[in-house]
DNA sequence: CCGCTAATACGCACCGCGGT
DNA sequence: ACCGCGGTGCGTATTAGCGG
């Protein structure tokens, strides 16, 4: 039952269950009509059995699949109906949640619990009422045309209601997940204001993400303090496996006040996967200059099937310890190395029992955390690449291009030329392979490409800044963002930049 | 017909840019 | 300084194809 309140793929057959089962008793029942008992479905079901077996050429497969769907609802412990919904379509979803149960025997399922209603499969009888724009105003201004008909009075009644339905529009778009288009939808559902979406009906329109993001939005959108971060991660290494290595990295291991979100870095010896070689060549960079778009966070957030995602680290050692003790509420997104998670922040002397019961009662202090897992060769570059902060690696990775190295989050490369620059008849290419050159990509031609990723490997932070020709820079001097000031840099619009100090000239050669 | 997997489509957030 | 637009990357939902 604990385990139904989380939101992960693998236990979102439980908890639709849970959701379903309670939705339905809780808000259907000015409708739901559940005298169809599961005998009566199974009996339909039977009957499809026969029907199919009385064809010319009955299929074996599909007969299978309803026997072995009658089967499932014969092992059920509640009804069936509780399964409808007041729209025929969403029960047809709903009732795919029983094992081998599709889209097929949903429909005949659907059909026969909504039988002799008006709102059958196909007409949006009961949908209409909900889906009209003019849901809002007529639960706002009941009287909207009634007492007035003067022209002008109706079109400002248009004007004001097309205004209080971007507002709530707005309003929505607070949580995260939640953007215009989401917002719009449910606006469009007759979704009126943030409340609403607790209401089931809207909460089933969402994804599981976002469900997330509207329990703890009014939680995650505050920073995290140091006590806080330190509370956290003290806690996380306690339940752990010990051989798991655990550092606090961003804003935190940057001696900031507060930080809008806990970066986790987590190593362990045995997740070491081989690293792929850095895409691109010193002389291709696919853009020039600065990469437009968002600077990429650290680690894979790629696709990660539920299966592979399942039997990861990521999921088996950490963020399944981590919920059952309490600390993970629920994950925003997620993937085999890194994963956006609610934390709840543990009470004073509170054990598990407590914590895991705060977490159901919804009672306590949420906040936001990353958790980031590294290949374990990857250790330093992972540390470096997550304390940031973003202006300091920018300039760290410039460094390395203008070396012929490669700086991601994962690894130092170095760039070795595979032809020796002697036998080369080109006169550019004895010059530019020299690594004191300065990189023209454009004057590159493409037969320069020819060499090789070289790892070079770093056992401590200083080490890398070395190799990069940096002097030792301690994580709290690293707030390159803030030195470079409204002046210089474009943006000055953090707004966790309060603490003063950590300034230094942005000379550190 | 079900359920799994891989490929594809889509929505969202974010950044930089140019217009105002 | 601010706003809207377009491009980009990420993550999820949806679809197609296939074995059972």
């Amino acid at each position: 039952m604990l385990r139904s309140r989380l939101n992960f793929p693998s236990l979102t057959r439980s908890s639709t269950l849970f959701h379903a089962t309670r939705a339905s008793s809780s808000s259907t029942t000015a409708n739901a009509r559940p005298s169809a008992t599961n005998e009566d479905i199974i009996e339909l079901l039977r009957k499809n059995v026969a029907d199919e077996g009385a064809l010319p050429e009955p299929h074996p497969y599909k007969q299978l699949a309803f026997i072995k769907a009658i089967k499932a609802i014969e092992d059920l412990d509640y009804p069936v109906a509780s399964l409808k919904s007041a729209d025929a379509r969403r029960t047809i979803i709903k009732a795919k949640i029983i094992d081998g149960v599709g889209d097929g025997i949903a429909q005949r399922i659907a059909t026969y619990l909504h039988d002799g209603e008006e709102s059958s499969l196909g007409s949006d009888a009961s949908n209409s009422n909900v889906s009209s724009p003019l849901q809002i105003t007529s639960v706002r201004d009941p009287s909207l045309s009634s007492s007035f008909d003067g022209l002008s009075s109706e079109d400002d009644a248009k004007r004001a209601e097309e205004e209080a339905r971007q507002r709530v529009i707005a309003s929505l778009q607070v949580v995260p997940g939640i953007g215009r288009k989401m917002a719009t939808d449910l606006v469009n559902e007759g979704c009126r204001n943030l409340d609403d979406l607790q209401d089931p009906y809207y909460r089933d329109l969402l994804p599981p993400t976002v469900k997330i993001g509207v329990d703890y939005f009014r939680h995650i959108s505050q920073y995290v303090t140091i006590e806080q971060a330190d509370l956290v991660s003290a806690l996380i290494r306690d339940i752990l496996e010990s051989k798991f290595e655990i550092h606090p990295a961003g804003a935190y291991r940057r001696s900031l006040p507060t930080s809008p979100t806990l970066p986790l870095l987590f190593l362990h010896p045995y997740y070491n996967p081989p690293l792929a070689l850095p895409a691109e060549t010193p002389f291709a960079p696919k853009y020039k200059g600065r990469r437009p778009g968002r600077v990429g966070s650290p680690f894979i957030k790629t696709k990660s099937s539920d299966t592979r995602m399942h039997a990861s680290l990521m999921w088996r050692r950490i963020l399944t310890p981590l919920a059952r003790e309490g600390v993970v509420v629920g994950a925003m997104s997620q993937s085999i190395e890194r994963a956006v998670v609610v934390v709840r922040l543990p009470g004073e002397g509170e054990g598990r029992e407590e914590r895991v019961r705060g977490v159901s009662e919804r009672e306590g202090v949420f906040r936001k955390a990353e958790l980031h897992l590294a290949p374990f060769k990857s250790r330093i570059p992972a540390l470096v690449a997550l304390t940031g902060d973003g202006e300091f690696i920018k300039d760290l990775q410039i460094r390395a291009r203008s070396q012929l190295m490669h700086l991601s989050e994962y690894g130092l490369w170095r760039w070795v030329w595979s032809f020796s620059p002697s036998s080369s008849s080109n006169s550019t290419a004895t010059t530019t392979s020299q690594p004191s050159e300065e990189i023209d990509s454009d004057s590159i031609t493409d037969e320069l490409d020819e060499g090789v990723w070289e790892w070079v490997d770093v056992k401590r932070e200083d080490e890398l800044l070395e190799k990069l020709g940096m002097a030792w820079v301690e994580p709290s001097k690293r707030n390159f963002e803030f030195i470079m000031g409204p002046g210089r840099g474009s943006k000055g619009k953090r707004s966790g930049k309060r603490s003063g100090e950590g300034r230094r000239s942005r000379k550190v050669d």
